[in-house]
DNA sequence: GAACTAATCGGAGGCTCCTCCGTTTATGAA
DNA sequence: TTCATAAACGGAGGAGCCTCCGATTAGTTC
């Protein structure tokens, strides 16, 4: 659990810029942005005006758009303390279970987090997605995540060694196609659980 | 009227109206927009502007609307002539293949359609999404022929049985969140027979 | 052929998106 | 404190989305 101080590792982009500490008015009004991101975008969805959002914030459209050039940069940075304890529970789990077993519960979790998000589907899809680059942290620690559990599994040989971890993330990506239906969840663990089986094929210890 | 009066009750929504024949005008620009706009779609992807495929289908942006109450309706109309042929396909190869293989290669070609579609991912997606009842019609086309083919499968004994195949469809869906790497096709080739893995994994015939 | 009417046409209007850039201001140096 | 200026502010503007509804017109009836 961790005693350790303070993470050492690569540093928040957003809240230590390069040059200077942001200036006071920029910083607090990026803070009332991202505030009421979270509150708008929990009632109305990753669809919900941005113009409206500047406003509630009492800032000019213009400031919310050198803060967060598009949509999805304030999608990730009002959702990237979520993102990021999911990834965590990534260790977690792998330091408690077997390899295949993590690997199916996170997995599982994962497709919990999108479906409490519903609306945000399509703005959060991105955040998952590795290939834009804008989005490389949060996407990165995702994808992170994710590989170290795959590869767990592998070298454990509870699932097979020809698939990449990112075709895994792909592929989990289907779930969150439609999570409107009542049986959503339900749905998703059958579609998780086929994944599994598909990891599992193969493998060079069947069965776990 | 003399005859024996229009047919039924589910006839094609689109093509002829329950009460009157579209008047001559009408029916023109209708033909005329899903012209321009398979085109224009083809060009521009699926977000291209609606205003300007009406400017240059020469009607004005009521009359579009009028015609495809959203920009999905209009997708639809432009592709369902394909979407039948994919669909088509699942019985011909359902002919002249092993159940299993049929529905793997199946697959294979409905992803290989989207990739076609590149920038359509999204317009195209409710398509797909048997949860709208506006396409039924075209959605219920793709469940049908999916439905066909895992029914087969299972009824044969090569994949299991505790499966839906709109779980299927579903986890199909994933594919297509990102057709724009260079390696997309070799991906989806991955993913589409991880899920056939899935599915044959205990299976009452194993291996075929 | 003319009048009638139901259906179509099509653009104005209200809203949002995102960009651009002139104006205002926080901040550090003198 | 004052000043200079880099940086932030914020709204106008061009474009698109979709809705609404008065003007227009194709078909039908007499």
């Amino acid at each position: 659990m961790g005693t350790k101080g303070p993470p050492p590792e690569l540093q928040e982009i957003e809240l230590s810029p390069p040059a200077r500490p942001l200036r006071a008015d920029a910083s607090r009004n990026r803070e009332k942005l991202v505030e009421i991101a979270g509150i708008v975008f929990a009632q109305h969805g990753g669809d919900a005006s941005l113009e409206n959002i500047a406003r509630q914030a009492g800032v000019g459209i213009g400031t919310l758009y050198r803060h967060f050039p598009t949509r999805e940069h304030l999608v990730e940075v009002v959702y990237r303390r979520e993102v990021e304890a999911l990834c965590a529970a990534a260790d977690e789990l792998a330091q408690h279970n077997a390899p295949d077993v993590a690997l199916a519960e996170w997995m599982q979790r994962f497709v919990d987090y999108i479906a409490a998000k519903r609306g945000m589907a399509n703005s959060l899809r991105i955040l998952f997605d590795a290939n834009s680059d804008v989005f490389a942290n949060t996407a990165g620690m995702v994808t992170g995540a994710l590989r170290g559990l795959v590869a767990a599994a592998i070298a454990d040989g509870s699932i097979r060694s020809d698939i990449d971890s990112s075709d895994v993330l792909q592929a989990l990506s289907g779930i969150y196609s439609s999570p409107d239906t009542p049986d959503w969840r339900e749905r998703s663990r059958r579609i998780v659980s086929l994944l599994m089986d598909g990891l599992r094929w193969g493998a060079a210890k069947p069965r776990s």
